[in-house]
DNA sequence: ACAACGTGTTTCGTTATGTGCAACAAGAGG
DNA sequence: CCTCTTGTTGCACATAACGAAACACGTTGT
């Protein structure tokens, strides 16, 4: 089951996600270095990209994500994002707290959305791609209660299922709290889980009511037939 | 200038396309068949692809875009679109017409957003990612008065920057009419233009005034500092 | 002022790499 | 039952990607 191969395409791709992930693009020379091949190479990966529409070279010869990638992904962008971004949003504004949603992928929690508080007080960041093991932290445990039953799974995703939220402390990161809740969705669609982080353990519990009611609320809102931007 | 080469990372990036463009995903063989190459080649590719998590295969052996291209994307997501959504949103309710915003890209205006009017009647659908010449329709032609003048533009530009919106008839699509109205930014940054599209000449010309007014909403809220969700 | 360095860019020979074919297994349909 | 199509994997060959070298250009430092 491995099929190797294409190594070219395997490059290019990760070249493209290291142009996306620097806010300020990546010259041909700095993803040869990263990429461990001579600068030609990843001049000549990039300008296959930028034909393609998928990066774009800047004045200053900085490469970024081009047009192509952003018309893809709002083609393909799922309802569940933009039914996330105001439930999120209103939760960190009125906790404080930084709020992501997270999906399921293999055997990791994935963040697909992160809002973070306003205002200009220390907050915790957390990206959008971050992974962390399911069976570890508030998120990974809300969407393994929401999962069908596995084998090995820690005894207190039972817990987590009959009380609707999960309540973690310094589990992933020494200092963090977390609290998550499902998101209950169509049977063969895959779930997701509210979750927030804070460093204090008394804004956690506190958070609890707030959390389960911002689940519910994305559940309810994608049992509703949105509107169709298509 | 040319700098050829790379044809894989090209064959697999066209296979991203593909599988992206397709709701419902697209089969080894018929990806292969799209691409002109071989099975094998494709089965080859869309390996890649999944290994890099840009792809995800399904049950059926169908190939779908996986989690890494909705994360990138969401890492990459300009402001704008965040902006744009409820904006475009309300004007497609209000009129009744779909509502898209354009951007430019070399000597074309495309579409990274559209909305389409709530209910079931008829509408017309252009799709993101579409793109037409900027010195034809609407959107183009608010996007080259927004942009700095350039040799050869049509002459109507100027009545345009005058004006302060765009309306033409039946110039890209027969029967279609189209509204618009340039987005005004920081100078160094790319221009943007709301418009309508409908197939009744007096709804277009009825819009002129809410697109006006779209368009200077959008402009509002992208000088205010937007929430910080990173 | 010059020199030394780091770019982007192109050309070129070599070899690793991707390609196409064939073959096998599995499933669907007739 | 047979047939057709699919997914999947070896294999030999030819292509296409690689790395080095070279050139032009702009910076930096001396």
């Amino acid at each position: 089951m491995a099929a190797e191969g294409s190594q070219t395409l395997e490059r290019g791709l990760m070249a493209l996600r290291m142009i996306a992930e620097e806010r300020d693009g990546l010259t041909a020379s700095e993803v040869g270095a990263r990429l461990g091949v001579h600068r030609s190479v990843a001049y000549r990966l990039l300008g296959a990209l930028v034909r393609q529409g998928f990066a774009a070279k800047d004045d200053a010869n900085r490469y970024r994500v081009g047009l192509a990638f952003f018309t893809l992904a709002e083609l393909t962008r799922p309802p569940l994002l933009d039914a996330a971004r105001p439930v999120l949003r209103d939760l960190a504004a009125e906790l404080g707290v930084t709020a992501c949603l997270v999906v399921p992928e293999g055997n990791d929690a994935v963040a697909v959305a992160v809002v973070e508080p306003p205002g200009s007080g220390a907050r915790l960041s957390y990206r959008v791609g971050n992974r962390d093991p399911l069976d570890l932290g508030a998120g990974g445990l809300a969407l393994l209660a929401a999962l069908p039953p596995r084998p090995g799974e820690p005894g207190r995703v039972a817990e987590v299922r009959a009380r609707g939220y999960a309540l973690t402390c310094e589990e992933l990161i020494p200092g963090v709290f977390g609290v998550a809740s499902p998101v209950v969705r169509q049977a063969h669609e895959q779930p997701a889980a509210v979750t927030t982080l804070t460093h204090r353990e008394d804004l956690a519990r506190q958070a609890v009511p707030a959390v389960l009611a911002a689940a519910e609320r994305l559940t309810r809102a994608l049992a509703a037939p949105g509107p169709r931007d298509h």
